[in-house]
DNA sequence: GTGCAAACAATCGTATACAATTTAGCGCTT
DNA sequence: AAGCGCTAAATTGTATACGATTGTTTGCAC
């Protein structure tokens, strides 16, 4: 019946089958910025895409709003998250709020083979950075994020984790939408000072590099309120 | 046609009318401890209970579950979460993660009339733990949890406001599960001391004051693996 | 009486159908 | 020709229907 790209190493969602599938696929879409904010994600669309009723694919973009990647508006669909600047600074806000605890929770908890881990993400990391291509520099947003992403997970805190997620994909967004250099994806090399820093056990100078690190990609953005020049923003809201 | 630059705490009903007010009835409920962790929610029960199909059911669950206050299983339905000691022992640690945080945001951005909105609350809180009876009970927890919710609110990050709204609802469910002392809500006192310490421009004793505030709250409960002792815990869960 | 097995019942998972709302197109009026 | 109102198409909101999975009970063999 359905043989579409079955889950390669999802062994149960717990809650659905289905719609935690077309959820995590529309999901990496919008983090890899395949799916430009704006874009207009209609319900039949998208089960028609995916081989599925318009339950699923609802179900699916609900849960996408729970996460703030997409925006659904009554009786008019759901979009991909157009943040505003407002909403841009608040994420970064609370990414630097959060992620010096983060780190220090997992350097007090990270064992040695984490710590290898780590160091093979910078490198996989690295490598991406010097590949040419679209496909490559998708990669290299993917893994950039993942750093922070396991940095959380070393924490051992679930609860923080999945903010994290929600931290790390609506930064992609914010991004695509207000980055200005085109590789704004992550510092490469403050990722690796973080490491080191951990790896020496000096907690303090690893949360400052975080939160400089942070700051970093933050002053690559240019925040100012766009008023509509641009054609297609303005008509897709 | 489009007053775009939509409203960032817009009143408008974001996803659906119907699902959402179902969703915030039953959190009121748990959180209130109307409804006792390992509840089963049939799909059913709920629509019939508010008039509606399942598939509005369906969806509030499905909602309360991003939130972490009702697990669902595939295939064998939804139960008002039954935290377990370790996750509950995530979610303080969250709390002590974040709300430093939050608070000092907040002390940036408090203007006199929200200092006056938060001592006024504080009165409301004492008044009810003077009061007597079930429904005074329910209030406190509710307004204890406000005064929390609040200052997420004054630190003008909707992103840590809504964050801050599950980890008190967890709260309360883990506190329905493992608190000890039968008024294990919050320590009133403790929140007059933090909004003191606010006034006083005193950040760090004000952090300091909160850090020390939820550590009474976990220091109350008793979060010893439960091993069946009690036969309802057993077949509840 | 105990143990296994097959049918029964209940509930969830998904699809389809219908109603309500919004949006676009068209013709009419001025 | 521009503006207004009405109708029709498209899209979302909600309900119902059917199939699948799980848990229980009954019945039979041993």
């Amino acid at each position: 019946m359905d043989y579409s790209a079955e889950g390669l190493l999802a062994p149960n969602g717990s809650p659905e089958t289905g719609a935690q599938q077309i959820r995590d696929a529309i999901r990496d879409a919008i983090v890899e910025r395949r799916l430009a904010p704006g874009t207009k994600l209609s319900e039949s669309d998208v089960g028609g895409l995916f081989n599925v009723s318009r339950t699923l694919a609802r179900a699916a973009l609900q849960a996408l709003s729970y996460e703030g990647l997409v925006s659904v508006e009554k009786n008019r669909g759901a979009f991909v998250a157009y943040p505003s600047p407002d909403e841009a600074r608040q994420i970064f806000a609370a990414r630097r709020l959060v992620e010096p605890g983060i780190l220090k929770s997992a350097a007090e908890r990270i064992t040695p083979v984490q710590l290898e881990q780590l160091k093979q993400l910078l490198v996989e990391e690295g490598r991406l950075v010097g590949e040419r291509g679209q496909s490559a520099r998708r990669a290299e947003i993917k893994a950039s994020g993942d750093f922070h992403l396991m940095l959380a997970s070393i924490s051992g805190n679930l609860i923080m984790q999945r903010f994290m997620e929600e931290l790390v994909a609506r930064s992609s967004l914010v991004i695509a939408l207000y980055g200005q250099s085109s590789v704004s994806s992550c510092g490469h090399s403050e990722h690796g000072d973080i490491i080191a820093a951990l790896e020496h056990k000096d907690v303090d100078a690893a949360c400052h590099l975080m939160l400089h690190h942070i700051a970093h990609i933050e002053a690559d953005l240019d925040l100012r309120e766009r008023k509509g020049f641009g054609l297609k923003e303005a008509f897709e809201r």
